[in-house]
RNA sequence: GCCGAGGUAGCUCAGCUGGUUAGAGCGCAUGAUUCAUAAUCAUGAGGUCGGCGGUUCAAGCCCGCCUCUCGGUACCA
């Protein structure tokens, strides 16, 4: 840390399609905002950065499902985003916006320098276009009929009712969602980022100059690399978005991808004229905070673009934590399986500080994590209230009690007073590691251990038994009780702003000043403390129920969601179904496809014949269970390659709500080769 | 299938380059205590460190195989 003067910290832009929950917070918003709070007390020269990610196609679609412009969506969520983040006290330097002007500017420059450097590599290539709406498609624009599942309503990036990934240039009867017309193939250039050449040095800078990364990042990154880098488009055929700044790239928009990190130089810009110090001055150290959602980008495709830009420094640590799950479940934002943040700030006004705490006591710094209610309220209860709490609490009421809120003077220290004084140095220097090693949940814990040396040092000397016999030792007893109370407004600051500036007021101390931190003189004898309020509040059961009946309810809502049968598809003639021709067979052979996981080698006795078709049902059937066993089969499907077994044909299944398959068997065993019509 | 990350006490997690009886917090039990939001403090119970095999004087840590979870990737006619 020694080489770098200053600090520039960037926390992932959260998308402005909804609004942010607790796995935003718990994930980057958290850690971030402790460690630039722990930098800036130290008096550190730091930047918190942030932003809202306003564009790409999700947001295009949105906003035509509900008939407003884009720029109406993004501005909605932006504010919710914004005053939630402000709320729960992520001290943002500049919390922006990829939709402004200085972004506009910043994302073109960029984009011409590296093209004026021959940075990227022009392709051409064929993709829809809807000629009624003039408009090159992207693939979520594009709907048809999957080709896996046979649903219709499938998007050109992806199948809702299977979750196949798909290919736009696959669906069958494709349809533009724009203008409902059909639309043709046509010829579109884009431009690339050669990712492929910069792999020699990423595996350099980060194989080999980065062993101190996390484990999981690390991890990803080698996992990346090893499997050989592809240029990566920069633009697209979409109107909402930064144009492409050069000739002849009219209703083309830089990537999202692309656009979006660049809105941390952007925010940065649009905060202070000396922004080019944060970024291209080699002693400022890069940090950023994400998700491993994000783990490629900000390791891989962003660093490469600073890189190929040539004059900006690249992140000297990427702190990326995993997921975390809501009382088992992964959160959703479709599912609205989610706390919200901004519905949390009402159901839980003024109690930022509990979330904070559990989110960083459970962050997912290693592994998947879960939140659950239960934790919440133990937390809150057990820790919170009963250990910090109530330390404070218990010091402050002695304090009035025996001295009328004024700091007593001490008498001399024993062994005990000077051993519990000499320990609190040990505390904030765990601490302080921990947070320097990005160890958040370290950290927090050791911090509150400072309580639980307060909580010991009073049990141990009973001052409520000695002040019938000896004043001047509890005198001593509430001095360094005080003091131990004074450490912890200074050392929670990080974690609980709120409860540590309150505490402070109570105290009357003023600011925090970390350079206090571990001294055992902070209160001067005769200083006048102000009168105790709790610091935390009980959580009851009532309250936790309430969420788990909130919960309990999405989930219903979602399970009668996914009963309602999707509509009936478009009427075909009579001639066109029997144009298929379906039979029932019977499997004689079943195996596992080498090296996949959902297909299986079915040998099919079809009453005309015996052939080979290969099944995705692998997952929920062994081969040995389904041998013998008749099915519906579809024998004049076109044959096909799958994995360098010829398929000819394909077996009627059921899908069932939670994606299990059933088979479409005849009620009765039949002939094998009837038509089944 | 391949790649990556995980699998350590009921729960959430620490365990540095392999080295004495495997740790913490919460929960639980017992005791102490009453200044405090029935909060606190002490003590204790509880683990074949995912499974099997190997290397070593010595393995939670190294090697091989297997298994489960999460993510990426291939595959679903």
């Amino acid at each position: 840390m020694t080489k770098f003067k200053r600090t520039l910290v960037t926390t992932a832009l959260p998308y402005a399609n909804g609004p942010v929950h607790i796995g935003h917070l718990a994930g980057v918003y958290v850690p971030a905002d402790i460690y630039v709070r722990y930098l800036r007390l130290k008096g550190e020269d730091v930047l918190l950065i942030g932003g809202s990610d306003e564009h790409g196609v999700p947001i295009t679609l949105k906003a035509r499902k509900e008939g407003i412009t884009p720029q109406d969506v993004v501005d909605k969520y932006h504010a919710i985003i914004k005053d939630s983040f402000e709320k729960f006290g992520i001290s943002f330097d500049i919390y922006s916006r990829t939709s402004n002007k200085v972004h506009y500017d910043t994302a073109s420059q960029f984009f011409r320098t590296l093209y004026e450097k021959g940075e990227f590599i022009e392709k051409e290539s064929e993709q829809y276009y809807d000629e009624e709406a003039k408009q090159f498609l992207a693939d979520r624009y594009i709907t048809g009929t999957c080709p896996h599942c046979h649903k219709e309503g499938a998007y050109g990036d992806q199948c809702e009712s299977c979750g196949t990934s798909l290919n736009a240039t696959d669906l069958i009867n494709p349809k533009s969602t724009i203008s409902g017309s059909v639309p043709r193939m046509r010829k579109t250039k884009h431009w690339y980022l050669p990712l492929d050449k910069h792999e020699p040095y990423l595996r350099q800078w980060i194989l080999e100059g980065h062993k101190e990364w996390k484990s999981n990042v690390y991890g990803q990154c080698k996992s990346w690399i090893d499997q050989g880098l592809q240029p990566r488009a920069v633009s697209r055929d979409l109107d909402w978005g930064v144009p492409v700044p050069v000739d002849g790239a009219d209703g083309k928009v830089l990537y999202v991808w692309f656009d979006a990190p660049i809105g941390y130089i952007s925010a940065t810009r649009e905060l202070t004229d000396d922004w080019e110090k944060y970024w291209k001055d080699p002693e400022t150290r890069l940090l950023h905070f994400i998700g491993k959602d994000n783990i490629v980008f900000h390791c891989i495709v962003f660093p490469s673009m600073l890189k190929a830009e040539g004059s900006y420094n690249l992140p000297d640590n990427v702190p990326a934590n995993e997921f975390l799950n809501l009382e088992g479940d992964k959160i959703s934002t479709s599912r609205n399986w989610a706390v919200w943040l901004h519905e949390y700030l009402e159901e839980f006004s003024g109690q930022q500080d509990v979330l904070r705490y559990v989110l960083t006591a459970n962050a997912p710094e290693t592994k998947d994590n879960d939140f659950t209610w239960k934790d919440f309220q133990a937390r809150n209860n057990n820790e919170l209230v009963a250990i910090f709490g109530n330390f404070v609490n218990r010091s402050m009421v002695l304090t009035d009690k025996y001295y009328g809120g004024k700091v007593p003077s001490p008498a001399e220290f024993n062994d005990f007073d000077r051993e519990t004084l000499g320990s609190i140095e040990g505390i904030v220097k765990r601490t302080e590691e921990a947070l320097e090693n990005f160890k958040f949940r370290e950290a927090v814990k050791e911090a509150m251990n400072l309580a639980r040396l307060g909580n010991k040092y009073l049990a141990d000397t009973e001052p409520w038994k000695l002040i019938k016999t000896d004043e001047a030792r509890v005198a001593t007893i509430m001095y360094v009780s005080l003091q131990i109370t004074a450490n912890l407004a200074i050392l929670t600051e990080p974690f609980l702003p709120f409860t540590a500036d309150k505490l402070r007021n109570m105290l009357n101390m003023g600011g925090a000043d970390w350079s206090l931190c571990g001294k055992t003189e902070i209160l001067k004898p005769g200083h006048i403390i102000a009168e105790a309020s709790l610091l935390f509040q009980k959580i009851e059961d009532t309250t936790i129920q309430l969420q788990l009946d909130k919960l309990a309810a999405s989930k219903k809502a979602n399970e009668a969601e996914a009963k309602t049968a999707a509509p009936a598809r478009e009427n075909v003639s009579y001639d066109e179904f029997t144009k298929m021709d379906i039979r029932t067979g019977t499997i004689l052979e079943a195996e596992k496809v080498a090296k996949t996981k959902k297909l299986l080698k079915l040998k099919i006795d079809t009453g005309i014949d015996q052939r080979t078709v290969v099944s995705g049902i692998a997952e929920y059937f062994q081969p040995e269970e389904i041998i013998g066993r008749q099915v519906s089969i579809l024998v004049n499907l076109a044959p096909r390659n799958i994995k360098g077994i010829d398929s000819q044909g394909m077996i009627l299944m059921a899908e069932d709500a939670d994606g299990r398959l059933v088979f479409v068997s005849p009620s009765e065993k039949v002939k094998n080769g009837s038509e089944v019509k």
